[in-house]
DNA sequence: CCAAAAGTGTTGTCCATACACCCATGG
DNA sequence: CCATGGGTGTATGGACAACACTTTTGG
């Protein structure tokens, strides 16, 4: 399951679940059930390391290695899930920063970048099997994950501004958030982020940013939590 | 993997593997490898939802049902992790409430509780497989869980009181928490607990201590944090 | 000069910590 | 009466939200 940020939204990666084939990076499933929508998935050959196979499958699909943020999300089993061979579905959650464009098609089932907050309208894409709940559990564990470790930068290219990092809180929690305290926020959490010295161009009005590349830091201490209630 | 509170210490379940046969709750494989410690587990029969799978054998291996925490921890897979034919591992986590004494064991190998702390010193059992690294995932996220879910009550009875509440954090953390604060915490903390309007029986000096149950909370805001730093 | 975005300063409020103190029980 | 543990009150310090203000760019 990929999510990134696509003109200050949260997105997934869905693919179209109607015509046979495959893309280079996903093989759904045979046109047996209901239009719709699913998850980019294979099969694991069986003696590899799921992490190792995860990342080398990512790298496949979309060329990216270094950067973003790779985790195992769950593991969804029993039957009455698909029509495939009964089994199990490790997930992967990756957030990447913005792709370039709609994800490269070859041939096969056409994909693309949804919105997260459309999943549940009448315009939104229907989901097959069990992959809405899957989509439903990533996205609650990407934004719980912003709190506490330092996620977001996954979402930005290399070099950032932090009103770039800001808009990933703001976008995937649905809030704006004040930039003078966001900003003191995450400067004084250590290891979060490091300035670079230099300033990012600017852009149509405005004064540049600086620009920051990602720290060392696995976890934020303090947690930049989320006013909730 | 069941954690559990035996004299104000977490311990994990672990069975010895160094003799073949079973135990009611457990199938340890046959003894190929070295000997040592492993976690207690099975074998899914292929078409049953997990998380059922895994509440089934739980109750049938400790007998406890309604009470206690079980959740999914995580999958590891791949080759070289044990000598069982290629497959992955689906670990699920357990926390109850103090069980009675060691746990039964009608036949086959045993098994014990073994403090967390402890498995890294060299009086502290040693762990085949991969089955160190589970535990050390466990714990971790036990120990994160307690900050933001209401999941020290798992470890509690029924009926429990503020200083039981407050010795799962103090274990789990090993730290010492302020009695006087603790107590404003989580009563300030919507539906984490719930009074009874009834007070323990008072247990040799000290003046006996009102009973809460579990509330309804799902998650805690604010969250108890651990002082970190 | 004006608008827009980045960054700094300031202040009031809230909350957690630390600790003094009171309550209820057993010996 | 004392020791022990449960429970309440309270002052102090730190963190954060809100917002005014300065800086630096494009038009």
């Amino acid at each position: 399951m990929l999510l990134t940020l696509r003109s200050g939204r949260l997105c997934v990666l869905l693919i179209q679940h109607d015509q046979p084939g495959s893309v280079a990076w996903a093989e759904p499933v045979a046109p047996a059930g209901p239009a719709g929508w699913l998850l980019p998935g294979g099969f694991v050959d069986g003696d590899e390391d799921l992490d190792a196979h995860a990342a080398r499958r990512l790298a496949a699909a979309t060329g990216v290695t270094g950067t973003g943020h790779l985790e195992q999300l769950r593991t969804y089993g029993g039957p009455h899930r698909d029509p495939r061979p009964a089994g199990v579905s490790v997930a992967y959650l990756a957030m990447l920063a913005n792709l370039p464009q709609p994800p490269p098609r070859p041939h096969g089932p056409g994909g693309r970048w949804w919105p997260v907050e459309d999943l549940d309208t009448p315009d939104g894409p229907a989901l097959v099997f069990d992959h809405r709940r899957i989509v439903v559990d990533g996205v609650e564990r990407a934004r719980g994950k912003l709190e506490y470790t330092p996620l977001a930068a996954a979402f930005c290219e290399d070099e950032f501004t932090l009103a770039d990092l800001r808009r990933v809180y703001e976008a995937a929690w649905g809030v704006a958030l004040d930039p003078p305290n966001f900003r003191r926020k995450v400067l004084s959490t250590p290891d979060f982020v490091v300035p670079l010295g230099r300033r990012a161009l600017p852009r149509g009005g405005g004064r540049p940013a600086e620009l920051y590349r990602r720290g060392a830091a696995t976890a934020l201490h303090p947690p930049l939590l989320r006013r909730s209630v």
